[in-house]
DNA sequence: GGGGAGAGATGCCGC
DNA sequence: GCGGCATTTCTCCCC
């Protein structure tokens, strides 16, 4: 233990990136409070100061630091913790190290970012040069119309010239997505003082319940795919090819 | 490389939680299409085959895949790679290793689930318990109440017998804070036949615009704080202690 | 730094 | 599975 928590002590002092496996159990206090008795845990503490404690299932950490956190291993009675605070948010986490596996540590270097493709803005750049895809006669005027109850996806008008207000959604379109677009509506009407305006959902899907609020407002949902440059693979595929033996 | 990859191979087919250091790239197709240039990250696939990428800086992964993944190591023309597919949600991920500088594989035990307090089911629930946060004679009925367009966080009535709707926000209530109690109001006004239910907000803050909006409605905005059981540190305290020396 | 809103959101609970 | 919604949401953009 003592070795393992000398070895974090040291590394944390050179700011690298840390990686260990251990037993532990975890007590954080700050914008919640919360406790997570003994278990099997991988901790990574990041160049940036990030802490983050992943249990062996699931996606999201069980508990995690924000970056710039300052972390310290302290030794009391022959117990081990690793107490981590950050003041500027009033956040306190401390790990009780019950038994360590392993630790690694490297200087890591990555300075790129994520290309992706296929979001919301994706969708909206799409509808605005392909104005066709809401319906024949829309014409874009704009996109991120600022309001001050929030700003408008793509906002233009019908052949009639009838002011309309598009909410693009990548998925399912839910209750809060109608809700949204009615602000909007509303907005616009009472901006500039008219009582015709047309409010318009743009999504693959849209829930039930949403459908029947939209259409109860006099609204209208348009099913539109959003876009994917990247995509390389066949999703339409059943032969597992090299995967077949592992399915 | 090889024996890296070997090793990785066979800690996949023993289901074991594993951990390894790397420089890669990786390509992601799915709900969106998205690619990374080659960078050090720390990749973990977890027991439920749960995959997380994450850079040496920032909270959350820059790619990942979900649980119940099928994960291969590859070699093509002596480039190697990690390849994982869910069949089950068209999701596929693509990981080129170009250099790998360690891997660790357990087999981890973990059966607990973190204790938290202070969610907003928690104000919810200390409002039903004391009433008078909100205000003198405010009588609560019910909890997560049903309507078809979503469910109420305290139902009840003030002391003149007029219905309340009280929506909790844990931090800052925004815009779809306020639309949601208004969904909730008018659904409420709708099913009973009446015109006058009353609108709160429960939260520490509010924003301008939220507020100006929430009077606007002839809503109401009132201060409270989530409760925290677990608080054990003092927020407010300005000696570091332990942690003056790594500041 | 606050406001506003999307996210490959995730996770939870209910039907 | 979908629906509805909170989240120690996180992240980005814009003022």
């Amino acid at each position: 233990m003592e070795s393992y928590t000398q070895f974090i002590q040291s590394a944390i002092n050179k700011n690298e990136t840390i990686v260990f496996s251990c037993n532990c159990e975890v007590e954080y206090s700050g914008r919640a409070e919360a406790f997570l008795p003994a278990g099997d845990r991988i901790v990574i503490i990041k160049a940036d100061n990030t802490l983050l404690i992943h249990q062996p299932e699931g996606t999201a950490p069980v508990n995690y630091m924000k970056p710039q956190t300052a972390h310290r291993i302290t030794v009391t009675d022959e117990e081990f913790f690793l107490k981590s605070q950050n003041l500027a948010l009033k956040e306190y986490l401390t790990i009780k190290l019950n038994d360590i596996y392993f630790v690694n540590s490297h200087s890591l270097s990555d300075g790129q970012k994520l290309q992706l493709s296929g979001s919301e803005k994706d969708m909206a750049e799409m509808i605005y040069k392909n104005p066709e895809l809401i319906e024949k006669g829309f014409k874009p005027l704009s996109m991120e119309e600022h309001t001050t109850y929030g700003f408008i996806d793509v906002f233009g008008h019908d052949s009639n010239g009838t002011l309309m207000i598009v909410e693009c959604k990548r998925y399912v379109a839910d209750l809060s997505a109608v809700t949204q677009l009615r602000r909007y509506v509303e907005r616009i009407k009472d901006l500039k003082g008219i009582d015709d305006v047309r409010g318009i959902i743009a999504a693959p899907k849209i829930s039930p319940n949403s459908e029947k609020m939209l259409n109860d407002w006099g609204f209208k949902f348009v099913a539109v795919e959003p876009p994917k440059f990247r995509e390389k693979f066949n999703k339409n595929q059943t032969n597992l090819g090299d995967f077949s033996t592992i399915q």
